[in-house]
DNA sequence: AATGGTATGATTGTATACAATTATACGAGA
DNA sequence: TCTCGTATAATTGTATACAATCATACCATT
């Protein structure tokens, strides 16, 4: 009993619906479908010699993962994200990577702490040789390693759904390598906090450690490209 | 342009996948398909006059919303909410109901304020009167101006799933009498720390307003009806 | 009696056919 | 020329048919 494994997650990979759910996300995550393009059922189908049926779960999926956002009897469309939002999501992302630091500070396994210090010395490694595509790849990882370690599905799934909804925008964020360093410093820090066991202190590294990347990104006009927010504030 | 409403919702009413999803949904909040009961298409589809297809999307969306888990091949069983669970939300929704409060501080508007205080005005009265029903009824209307009122719709929408979710606990955790009061007094004061425009405190009170709703919750014992967590803690 | 394998039924996965809705084009009337 | 309405095409919504997978029962073998 008790055996379920996650919920909130598509882990078929095996099945059509499964794999085309995965392409299309990459699909829009890597850009390849732009904000605000219409995604046409029979059109995807046939690029990926399925027919609709799969095609329109995958969408309905989609839709919850807040990739597209589905009209009825109209069409399926990629969501921009404004700059509004990206600005909401980071506070929100702030308070509750400092819970989910502060809940791993007394949560985590020997393991996870293991794979945090490799990933920390890992991303040392890297940002020396200007390894940009493998320090996305860590600090992705990093943050999923403190999602599993707070010992949280609720918070685990919603963290991961943030941090899936922004990850167009750190992508390019962190192609500034002067940040990429920074993040990996305040990593490094996080991860001793919880390693000494100071929850209080972890959570407040990890909420000020989404401040900066926010800031960040605003002083770099990164975000711009998802639109303009002056109208919205 | 941009008149797009909200990610992340089933806004379609009117399209059977959109009712299906909504009866299934309501089916597994009220209690009517308990916990790790199976949910067969064709049954479910007889049951409401539709064939399998828009219960099978209905189906992928309700995975999503982490009501039910679908194994492959296998079935779509209905995921209970546990005590642990159910402690995660109300301390996420502490952070988040802060947030929130601390936002609309500064995003209210005139009509929302004074809804706000004629809400606490009949709370007050209907207290006096023992009406329980409207009271939980005006305790959830105050908590969703709150939500409007923060003028952001990530947070709105985050605030208002985490709401639902736990409804069935909070209905009864109202029935209790003073816990009702308690409640009542703790949303005047929330609202007089918005009116004065003091971010700060309302902030705090919002936070500790959610921390008073869990304990009187586990003091009453009442949230043992989600399960045991002593094997998860 | 216990075990293993095969046949049968039940259930989900996918494809396709048809219905309903929406978008587009074109022509009539002013 | 402009507007409105209708016809047509395109697209999504739903139902159904068929394929694949899984669960169950029964029988043969030991």
């Amino acid at each position: 009993m008790n055996n379920y494994d996650i919920k909130h997650t598509v882990n078929d990979k095996y099945s059509l619906r499964g794999r085309v759910f995965q392409k299309i996300r990459e699909d829009i995550l890597s850009g390849k479908y732009k904000e605000n393009e219409e995604l046409k059922e029979v059109a995807i189908g046939e690029e990926l010699g399925v027919s609709r049926t799969p095609v329109r779960e995958a969408f309905r999926q989609l839709e919850l993962e807040g990739l597209i956002q589905i009209i009825p009897n109209k069409g399926a469309y990629v969501t921009g994200i404004t700059a509004k939002d990206v600005k909401d999501i980071y506070m929100i992302r702030s308070l509750l990577e400092g819970l989910c630091a502060r809940m791993a500070t007394e949560k985590i396994t020997k393991e996870q702490m293991e794979e945090m210090e490799e990933n920390i010395y890992l991303a040392e490694f890297h940002a020396g040789k200007g390894h940009m595509d493998q320090m996305a790849e860590l600090d992705n990882r990093f943050h999923d390693i403190l999602y599993e370690a707070c010992d949280s599905k609720m918070l685990e799934h919603l963290l991961k759904d943030f941090h899936q909804y922004v990850l167009r925008v750190r992508q390019k964020t962190l192609a500034t390598n002067s940040r990429g360093n920074a993040s990996n410093n305040e990593h490094k820090q996080i991860m001793e906090a919880i390693k000494a066991k100071d929850a209080d202190r972890a959570e407040k590294l990890a909420n000020q450690h989404m401040i900066n990347a926010y800031d960040n990104m605003v002083k770099n006009g990164l975000y711009e490209i998802y639109g303009d927010a002056s109208s919205e504030e």
